[in-house]
DNA sequence: CGAGTTTTTGAATGGTCTCAACTGGAGTGG
DNA sequence: CCACTCCAGTTGAGACCATTCAAAAACTCG
């Protein structure tokens, strides 16, 4: 594990330069200086896609912040069945502090780059500095926004509906590439299989698939080469998201 | 509105003796002292059975915290349709700070005490008073917990095992009244219609009511009286859940 | 290219919803 | 006190949506 040792540079250029920015890492440029003077541990460390970073019901094994890379958090039920509960991305964390076992489970999506310190040491940190605090407050009510949101995809929404709700969201804040020049078409990356995908909509992998048919046969999107979506008519897709415009569904 | 203003005696003998309790209201004595120092506007404000706290879109009223009773969280989308979120009961927190409108409609499903700030005075001494921080912190993560537990729920579950869930989460946290003595009967109350049952497990109330009549016939509780259910069945009911002892699936 | 995995598609099954009728209890007014 | 209304809850029948099982097609990677 080698905490203490940063295996990467990456983490540097990414550091804020007084600690305000909302979509620094949570371990920004102030917390780091302190994290040195103080001499404490700390690891940058890395994972390949498919990498699993915590098993639920497993000890954490420590507690980190996203700093390049997107990670999928997920439950499993006893009889295998899977929920995915966040796609998690710079800044987000991973780990609890105060509690010893791991509530989800977390795999990489891609490569990761996670600033590491150990439970206890953020939990001290989160009584010592009161910017880490707030920050880390702020982070985890959106979380609760983004999640209590989620509830009205899996409760209330038709199929076509999760999917479009999800890709629209992925747009949004992850994958997002560029609409691509000359055109209003928009290219997004989704590098999950359809099996992860139904696992956050609850849904099957063949209606994931079929629901993605359906939106193609619309006309809305493309999604030959099955994880590079590309949206011919994101208003439409909105729609089939059911969001509309006047703030009843958006949040 | 009458801030300033405490309409209740009840809240009194709720404040925690030195700022510790977890199931304690989140402004205790402590506070409570220190606003009367500053000479702080605050309310202690009561509802009825069905009256509307809080809509969704529209600015928040106040910020507060529940001192008796027993509300319902939802968002509704721009159909009709409608997802609950949370059942709010003391010391939970109705009103967001830092935001103008509210998230969520909050109706109230018993006589209610709310002890009530202004968002900017709760801002305000969020930023003084660590201690509150540390509570309400906490108190997020709790929520934020339950609701991703949810989501294998709304996602992953089969109606009887979401209403079987349901009764057994509301068994431990809310209309737990006691093991009928001499036998191993449990009461549990439940002061919802079942069509809000619905808009918490994502069914029609048809569907609610189809399980309820499917767990009596089962022979794991009865629900005659639609407001109060007796258990006779505990384990069995657990069971029904989907939710097992090895802490697969229990949070 | 060939093996394994992922994705798509088809057909049949089954669970939940919708529509509709009926039941039962609470409250109202004659 | 009883008939009446109203609302919540229950029950049934049929439709529909999503799942399951099965097989084919497409893609990845050695």
């Amino acid at each position: 594990m080698s905490l203490g040792l940063v295996h990467s540079k990456s983490f540097e250029g990414r550091a804020c330069p007084k600690c305000s920015g909302e979509t620094e890492n949570l371990f920004c440029a102030c917390i780091l200086q302190i994290l040195n003077q103080k001499s404490c541990s700390y690891a940058v460390r890395t994972f390949k896609p498919g990498a699993v970073i915590a098993m639920e019901g497993y000890k954490a094994p420590f507690f980190g912040s996203i700093i390049t890379g997107v990670a999928a958090q997920e439950i499993s039920l006893a009889d295998g069945r899977v929920q995915g509960v966040s796609l998690l991305r710079p800044p987000d964390v991973i780990g609890n502090h105060l509690q010893e076992t791991s509530k989800y489970s977390v795999t990489a999506l891609s490569n990761l780059e996670i600033f590491c310190v150990s439970s206890e040491l953020f939990d001290s940190l989160l009584r010592e500095l009161p910017e880490l605090r707030l920050r880390f407050l702020n982070m985890k009510l959106g979380d609760l926004e983004r999640a209590r949101n989620w509830l009205t995809v899996l409760g209330r929404r038709s199929s076509t509906e999760r999917l479009a709700y999800l890709i629209v969201r992925v747009a949004q804040k992850i994958g997002f590439d560029a609409s691509l020049p000359g055109t209003n078409e928009l290219r997004v990356n989704l590098p999950i299989t359809r099996e992860r995908i139904g696992s956050f909509l609850g849904m099957s992998t063949e209606t994931v698939s079929r629901e993605f048919t359906h939106l193609e046969r619309a006309g809305i999107l493309s999604a030959r080469n099955s994880r590079v979506i590309t949206i011919f008519n994101y208003r439409r897709l909105e729609i089939a998201a059911g969001i509309d415009d006047d703030g009843g569904t958006i949040h």
